[in-house]
DNA sequence: GAATCTGGTTACTGCGAGGTAACTACAAAA
DNA sequence: TTTTGTAGTTACCTCGCAGTAACCAGATTC
């Protein structure tokens, strides 16, 4: 899941992308926010997301400073995740990239094929 | 290799994260730049790449309007890259990828097995 | 006694990403 | 005449990502 060529790289930008540069991560990232979300929270706000990929996912986090794990001793089980400092200073690029993506996106042009064609 | 959900999304930052966030787009614009860049250069430029996968890479970036393709009609071939406005405007958030990483990023701590042993 | 609630973990499985190698076209150089 | 150089494309095969389902603990509710 994460590419060890990325994370031994001697380049830190590549080092960088081999941290945040797959799907998933920037969407966890950017739902934990500034709160403190819960495990069920994201994988019911999360689209598409399965279990076995949140848990690992949120661990690659983890290890890699962006948020921090509490995990509380009661039945059932509650564990709330928060972005650490590392975190939180992400934030602001996800926000860039949002406004980027908002300027820059193509209007979604409808293909030749899609087009309505008056037939007799 | 493209994710249909994520281009599918009605959120337009997950279609955001569905169009940059993979391992190779970054590196590959943040190789580009702003210069003009030929096929070749890019396949020994960037490590561990295939022909293959660089080929696939920039055809979707092409597609998302991030750079443009300009082939000369001459043998042996010549493929020049250059990045769009859209993809231009990108590089900004590389830089601050980079800055967040450079200040950021955990100092390789030495693992135990790693560590100098004094064996007699 | 059974069901529920939560945050996982594990085993099983399939599909597809991606690697490799071979092949292309054609001109110019050796 | 053979080789070289460029930018791919194609076929083939493998490995592993990721989906699914089952299972767990143990307190609380029904």
């Amino acid at each position: 899941m994460r590419d060890e060529r990325f994370c031994a790289s001697n380049c830190s930008f590549t080092r960088a992308i081999g941290t945040i540069g797959n799907k998933w991560k920037p969407i966890i990232i950017n739902v934990i926010g500034t709160r403190t979300v819960r495990f069920g929270q994201m994988d019911s706000i999360i689209p598409h997301i399965s279990r076995k990929v949140l848990t690992e996912q949120l661990k690659e986090l983890e290890e890699d400073g962006l948020l921090t794990r509490i995990a509380y001793k009661e039945l059932p089980p509650r564990v709330d995740y928060r972005l650490s400092e590392k975190g939180l200073a992400f934030l602001p690029i996800l926000e860039s990239i949002k406004e980027w993506n908002l300027k820059y996106e193509v209007a979604l042009t409808p293909k030749e094929n899609d087009r309505i064609t008056y037939s007799k």
